[in-house]
DNA sequence: TGCCATACTTACGACGCCGTAGGTTACGGA
DNA sequence: TCCGTAACCTACGGCGTCGTAAGTATGGCA
């Protein structure tokens, strides 16, 4: 069960010791050992928040001692920023990556899938977004990371709400209602993993396009493309 | 610009001093004390969240020393569990008690707009609820008590679909996708304040129940009660 | 083979924070 | 006016954590 991508390829304790001679540890170089304090540090992050992980235990976790992480980034917020920036890279890249076609709904399809792509290869990444940043206020005033990329996809929102003759004023606001939608239901999904994630993303889709008054019930995707 | 309740009438300080004799500061009821912590501790673990928040620096807004905290509350946990518990009823007794009126319709618009109305009315708790709590899966494995929150307005749903003829196993996910709908936006809302809530809450309506493909121009809400 | 840059260590100082032991002050009633 | 109870305080022990100073091993390359 491929949860997260993890790209350590040592185990990080040192090995069992078969013989009595002290087995000498792998060394690694610079951007190895980066790497893989950045896929540590994501994990530990995400199941403990920013405050309750200690650079001591991602050290440790890493099979290294605490100077290591400090020579590489400096300290915890520095490895908190970048691991924060590459996901925020990474998801925001899987949803414009997805945006394919023409037809708006088959936009609105796209980037719910490609989101609820995103929360289920990078989980943790997704928790993290998910949470406050330590050092609220960095880009604004968002409480939350996801807040922020929502308002990086409204403009697409607003080019075809100007195109509708609607007020693109309100973009914004739509935009963020439909992030939240596809955000919540894709936190609560993790953890109950009942409907399939095609069906739950038919059912978004369903939801968002048609509204509660024009449900339908036995929604399908139509773009669908990937698995 | 009431932001919270806050029901504690002494400043936190003592009063400075205007005699040489040391003023004797104003000593609390076991009540007004009580009250006035879970005030003074609902705001801190607002900005701070729960881990970044200190019993010290409670105590010392609240003009007391820390074993004063612990006399009331056994400690950290014991005066969050408090504060969230106080939040959680609050706004399910909101939404709750909104929910007047037969069409389904006017169920979502009251829904809706008790949400914005607690979101309003109640910041600081409204940012608890959507953190991750310290004691994690302690009612479940729910990351943020808002999604749980979403779990206790389901069967209204649920009762709705199945009178439609749907499937009333899906209602969580169409819960969750409500809920996180407005509490998102709630949050983006926060920061901008751009169109008013009344309006807010009509375009969320909209939303929801039209879907984007039958999106109006200016919607309005029916059954809107309360400013 | 020997050098030396780079990866890594042990050890420590300082600080903040949790939680408690035990003493002190105010206040209301008899 | 005295006394008991409830509210509150000072002072500490102990622990975990951050961050740094200074030294050690490793392995590629001349």
């Amino acid at each position: 069960m491929p949860t997260d991508e993890s790209a350590s390829a040592f185990s990080a304790e040192p090995p069992p010791a078969s013989s009595t001679k002290k087995r000498t540890r792998r060394r690694m170089t610079g951007k190895e050992r980066r790497e893989q304090l950045l896929d540590i540090g994501r994990t530990l992050f995400a199941e403990r928040g920013f405050e309750g992980t200690s650079v001591e235990e991602i050290a440790h976790k890493a099979g290294v001692s605490k100077p290591v992480v400090y020579e590489h980034f400096g300290g915890k917020e520095g490895l908190y920023a970048v691991v924060v920036d590459r996901e925020m890279r990474r998801l925001l890249d899987m949803v414009t990556g997805a945006l394919t076609g023409g037809h708006p709904r088959e936009l609105l399809e796209q980037a719910a899938f490609a989101l609820l792509d995103y929360i289920e290869q990078y989980t943790d990444g997704f928790r993290i977004l998910v949470r406050d940043s330590p050092v609220a206020q960095s880009t604004g005033t968002f409480a939350s990371l996801i807040s922020d990329i929502a308002t990086q996809v409204e403009d697409i929102l607003g080019r075809e709400f100007k195109s509708r003759g609607f007020d693109p004023k309100l973009s914004p606001l739509y935009a963020q209602a439909l992030v939240g939608m596809v955000a919540l239901t894709g936190q609560w999904w993790l953890n109950v993993r009942k409907p399939k994630k095609a069906e739950v993303a038919a059912h978004l889709v369903n939801l968002a396009w048609h509204g509660l008054d024009g449900l339908e019930q036995k929604p399908r995707l139509i773009g669908h493309r990937r698995s």
